[in-house]
DNA sequence: ATGAATGCAAAGTCTTTGCATGGCG
DNA sequence: CGCCATGCAAAGACTTTGCATTCAT
């Protein structure tokens, strides 16, 4: 739990810093995050805080983006929320296509040359999204039995 | 013209193999997506295939996507559309936060290292998505001027 | 105390569905 | 000609806005 209450204390100096209140609707939000390990939708979000009106959510989720302490992360046609690298180790993530079930992973060669090419095209690089998708081990193993089912048409 | 009769034969047999029927309003949807350099969003699309219904250009987008003839891309809180990678090069967009122009890049070692995380990850890899965002050269001049513009709270 | 955040109602935007008609193969 | 694709109307899903009330500072 010590590293919950760091997590806190730097999530307080965020909000201040940004002149943002620190509420029970966006303490519940930032908790909701902290304690789970893959990136949410609105309406997990939603779900998960259940004593808070929908229309909170949104409006927190985007003071908390706003503030740098949440970011999105593109999945299919929607946008989840996950803890920003403030909080979290920067980090991507592998989806399968056919289970869902997503894995986090990182690579400092990956982000260098991720930032060189950000400079090469001439930009000064702020974020990047970058996610994989696939088949998991699992799923590879049981398609073998239903070889017509086409991952393209999964999301 | 050359190249778009390769496009327009290559799209004519792609169809065929998913068994689509090659209509107006597809032909068309191809037609807009093959002579514009950059992904289009939902409304782009309908704008600028003016005769077709909105409910068309979305069902077509259904259909031309899952026969992998178009691709998605996430930007933002969207998702654009563009040829897919048998149509153009394989390529990833760098995206200025500040005016929205975006380019593309390509790099070998980057697809390499990224299909080589899938497999450490245990991911057979389908596709991923990879995008840039940062300020361009001319951006960042006029920033300059403006410094307390934030780029965070541009999307 | 006072202004920002919340909750509620309602509007707005985007996307999907059902069904009759039209057009591709 | 038969069936898939389209257009239209309407519903559905998701997100935003306005305003009175509550609550953090």
């Amino acid at each position: 739990m010590q590293a919950n209450q760091l997590l806190q204390a730097s999530f307080e100096q965020d909000m201040r810093s940004s002149g943002l209140r620190i509420t029970h609707v966006r303490q519940r939000l930032f908790e909701v995050l902290a304690k789970t390990n893959k990136p949410l939708s609105v309406k997990e979000l939603v779900e998960k805080t259940d004593e808070a009106h929908f229309v909170s959510i949104y409006r927190s989720i985007d003071a908390l983006h706003k503030a740098g302490i949440i970011k999105q992360v593109p999945r299919g046609f929607k946008n989840l929320y996950e803890l920003s690298d403030t909080y979290r180790p920067h980090h991507h993530h592998a989806t399968c296509e056919i289970c869902g079930k997503s894995t986090s992973t990182h690579d400092q060669k990956l982000e260098k040359l991720m930032s060189d090419l950000s400079v090469k095209a001439g930009f000064e690089p702020t974020k990047h999204t970058f996610e994989i998708f696939g088949v998991c081990n699992l799923c590879r193993i049981s398609r073998v039995a239903i070889p017509n089912q086409n991952p393209r048409n999964q999301q």
